[in-house]
RNA sequence: UCCCCAGUAGCUCAGUUGGUUAGAGCGGUGGACUGUUAAUCCAUGUGUCGUUGGUUCAACUCCAACCUGGGGAGCCA
């Protein structure tokens, strides 16, 4: 007994004439009263269904063949056959079909055969793996996955596993979800009122990780090259199509780098994984182009093709101020940029993803290193059309005098900050890093608009489902 | 969190300028036909018109609050 799947059935692994046994699900039935069904079945081993005829001298045709309806699932015997239709090559010719599970009241499955919204199948999170908007975007958000990785591997970058949970704020910026056993019907409270963490689990306040980038520090100044892969939470109040308050975050930190060597490590990350998209995934991006989105393959072509446009936060402004739009937000040296003058310079200015260096100090993180000008610190992001920033990243301050006047400047707390300085106390080296949206990388490649619709489960304000 | 829009059949929507019988397509079901493939053709439509409260002789239709969803903004990845 060989137990097949529809990738290697449809890619011809299985000779014509041998027997199989496949189980999966079914797509579509359709009756010929020639004798016999024809019966689409998906495993999810790849975007296409492969189809069975079934012939009506099975036994069961009458009373089971017949009613098979949309994601019943099935256990087929068959023989592979070159197919006598058009629209594939091999199908197979059933000897035997054992149904494994019926749909209940097929009128109220909640995934008809039939066009449904985005909106719609987050509402069952569960059953839209079963589509093949949701089967698509679950293999090219793997192949991503595992081409990060290989990139990364081939580099001679080890991946570092960061904690989830940490007691100190990293960057002093974004909301923090708790992590506590305290029982909060009756928090144990220190004489002046406040919270007595001491009796909570880890003796201290903790919290889930917004960025493993300081622990990746740690790794990078003795391993050189390592890189965080994991996930990352934010309990920021944001409402949007390009926020989660629960996401995957790849973070590169490299020894001996600078702003530039981060730039060009970016970019040939991104270059890699779309080609491996490309080359490891046609036939789902077959489908976001054709349903999704028109430009989703040749928008990563001709970021393959292309060197990225650099640009210095300072040139970005010019090019802002020159460009005769008006915005809504006035534009000055000094500013942070806003959304529109993102999409400005990645959509209409350059057309593909741009990298913006070079940013005024006063707008950025305490641990960006300062350059010789007083004013920027080197850092970075990387703006992609449609997405807005899909990369932040920096060189990091690694002169230990001009951290701790950068941790004074913004009043941060330098006792929580005890190891993040030894770093620079014991063998400091000059080094930078990025961070790396995972869903909004998901996102831009496939087309699809909204991240709650490139990660599995997703959690963001006043919904955390499933 | 702020601004705007929406919430009517399993799904996508139309509609009622307040009035007593609420519609279409898709899906489903039944039939016809067919090596079919988002098949085609015929038949088949009783749904607290998001929730609560208010105005009114009368509300699905007007008003308010709330809930949910979408678009945009802020925060950022």
């Amino acid at each position: 007994m060989t137990f097949a799947v529809v990738k290697d059935i449809l890619a011809g692994k299985h000779a014509v004439g041998d027997t199989i046994v496949l189980r999966g699900w079914v797509r579509t039935r359709r009756d010929s009263k020639a004798g016999f069904s024809f019966i689409n079945l998906h495993d999810g081993s790849c975007f296409d269904a492969v189809q069975a005829v079934v012939p009506n001298s099975l036994s069961n045709y009458q009373n089971e063949v017949l009613k098979l309806t949309t994601s019943c699932s099935v256990s087929i015997t068959a023989t592979v056959t070159e197919s006598q239709g058009k629209g594939q090559e091999f199908e197979l010719l059933a000897s035997e079909l054992e149904v494994l599970g019926w749909v209940e009241d097929p009128e109220t499955y909640p995934m008809a055969p039939k066009r449904h919204t985005m909106e719609y199948l987050r509402e069952y999170a569960h059953l839209r793996p079963r589509t093949n908007v949701t089967g698509a975007v679950t293999r090219v958000r793997h192949t991503l996955a595992q081409a990060i990785h290989r990139f990364f591997h081939e580099e001679n970058f080890f991946w570092v596993s960061t904690p989830i949970i940490t007691t100190s704020d990293a960057e002093g910026a974004g909301e923090l979800f708790h992590v506590s056993t305290l029982d909060m019907t009756n928090i144990p409270r220190n004489e002046d009122g406040s919270v007595d963490y001491k009796q909570d689990f880890f003796g201290k306040e903790a919290f889930l990780t917004v960025s493993g980038q300081l622990n990746a520090e740690a790794y990078a100044c003795a391993l050189s090259k390592v890189y965080t892969f994991g996930p990352t939470f934010r309990a920021e109040n944001s409402n949007t199509s390009r926020h989660l308050a629960e996401f995957w975050m790849v973070e590169p930190e490299v020894a001996f780098a600078d702003l530039d060597g981060v730039a060009k490590l970016a970019e040939d990350m991104l270059k890699y994984v779309f080609k491996a998209v490309l080359a490891e995934r046609p036939d789902d991006m077959a489908f976001f182009a054709e349903r999704i989105d028109k430009e989703a393959i040749t928008r990563l072509e001709h970021v393959i093709n292309n060197d990225f446009v650099h640009m210095d936060y300072t040139d970005a402004i010019d090019i802002l101020l020159k460009s005769g739009k008006e915005f809504k937000y006035p534009v000055a040296w000094g500013v942070d940029l806003q959304s529109e003058h993102e999409r400005y310079l990645a959509e209409e200015h350059v057309g593909a993803p741009v990298i913006l260096k070079n940013y005024p100090r006063d707008i950025k993180a305490f641990y960006m290193r300062q350059n010789e000008d007083g004013k920027t610190v080197a850092a970075m992001d990387v703006l992609a059309p449609g997405i807005g920033e899909i990369i932040g990243g920096s060189a990091r301050e690694e002169r230990l005098d001009l951290l701790d006047k950068r941790i004074d400047e913004m009043g941060l707390p330098k006792e929580e900050y005890g190891w993040y300085r030894d770093l620079r106390r014991y063998g400091t080296v000059p080094h930078a890093g990025f961070g790396l949206g995972f869903e909004r990388l998901v996102s831009y490649v496939t087309g699809m608009s909204n991240i709650r619709d490139v990660i599995p489960f997703p959690r963001a304000p006043h919904s955390a489902d499933f």
